[in-house]
DNA sequence: AGCAAAAAAGACAGGCTTGACTGTTTGTTT
DNA sequence: AAACAAACAGTCAAGCCTGTCTTTTTTGCT
């Protein structure tokens, strides 16, 4: 019973700890930005002493990057929940987008666009960051594509959920300062019908067979 | 000669030194961030002493403040060059689009973006922001209307043009990290397409009559 | 019980940022 | 010319942030 079990409870406390310490950090960066998110705060946040984390993340890269990966996870791991609870009716269309306006406007984007940014003259974070944002950013590309339920072969459908995707990115950043939500949503409306004509196999209007890129890569995704 | 003319010079004086001080600030946000935009930076970037900066303007936050301002002026003025210079050919359309997206990747977004996402969580810059943003937001919206030369109250052709500039403005936050010209490019050219058939007089497939919300008011417009 | 290792706690030093303060130069008025 | 005001220069102290260090507690094993 003690060999394996106990230690297990000791991993288990370092991992509480993390934890802790991981959702802190994340909350301060909705909170107080990037730049207000200082190790001890964090740490109070957290309820834990200074030496304590200090102990699990030597230094503030390290509890950053920690926090970016975590980041990454509870965005996967929320869009797949809220995915899941997606039910399959006529109007399927307009709650996928629905869904994806709210990944792109919750707490968790918040915090994603707050690292981005800051990522952008930090070089220890960017190299955290570019990876872990890219697999996100294609994640959420292919799950699009799957809750659309669409085949990504037709002509102009990778661009218009690229667009739809980049469009609610926009919004996203819109609505940080003033809330954005009734222009959005009026947007977001004509939006819907005009990604259906684009998603419609039967030929919209565009889409002659050239393809963007490599992919969905910009990032900050959710 | 004396009263008004050295007046003048010593008046001017002063003007230098703040447009040296405003200028430095933004170059700085641009290279070094939000919260590598210290005081004492700006000071030795722009050549000026602590104390004559401390003189002009007494705490960071006046600093910071006249600079959103002068920046907001310096993004009107960059709009309306570059708009003047846009050749009224068969490509308008395109030329615009492209106009606009330069916009939104140059170093001037770049600065502005900093103070936006910085702006969530600090109330006094915040203050400062939000009207000038909205007022930019506004001119970007009106410009762009105008220089594609459409008619604002046909039926989707502010919900095109509001689509148009936050999508620009997601692939402009995309663009920070990584390039991501190659993408956006591509994507561009599908949406230059998609848009020229949403403004076409003739009645595209979206818009039955609905506005949206009142008008362009999301801002990092620029 | 007793020992070793991991986890946690808290004090401390070094560096940086901000803004206050004093002194100096330049410009302006009478 | 003399007094006055504005612009400029540079130093200083207080506060904060990060990361090092030592000490204490908890846990795991014999």
């Amino acid at each position: 019973m003690s060999a394996t079990s106990i230690r297990v409870a000791q991993q288990e406390r370092s991992r509480a700890t993390q934890a802790r310490l991981l959702e802190a950090t994340v909350e301060c960066l909705v909170e107080h930005g990037w730049s207000g998110t200082t190790t001890t705060l964090v740490a109070a946040r957290a309820g834990v002493s200074r030496g304590a984390q200090l102990h699990h993340y030597p230094t503030k890269a390290a509890l950053v990057t920690a926090a970016v990966a975590h980041l990454t996870e509870r965005r996967a791991l929320e869009l797949r929940t809220e995915a899941d609870a997606l039910p399959a009716g006529p109007r399927r269309l307009d709650r996928v987008v629905d869904l994806l306006a709210a990944a792109f406007t919750g707490p968790l984007f918040v915090a994603a666009l707050e690292l981005w940014v800051a990522a952008r003259t930090d070089p220890e974070l960017r190299d955290a960051l570019v990876p872990l944002e890219a697999r996100v950013g294609r994640e959420m590309h292919r799950l699009t594509v799957e809750l659309l339920g669409v085949d990504e072969r037709q002509p102009g459908v990778r661009e218009a959920v690229q667009t739809t995707l980049d469009l609610l990115r926009g919004l996203g950043v819109a609505n940080l300062l003033s809330d954005d939500s009734a222009r959005r949503t009026a947007l977001l409306h004509a939006w819907k019908r005009q990604l259906a004509t684009l998603l419609a196999p039967d030929g919209g209007p565009a889409g002659d067979g050239e393809r963007a890129g490599d992919g969905e890569r910009a990032g900050v995704t959710a």
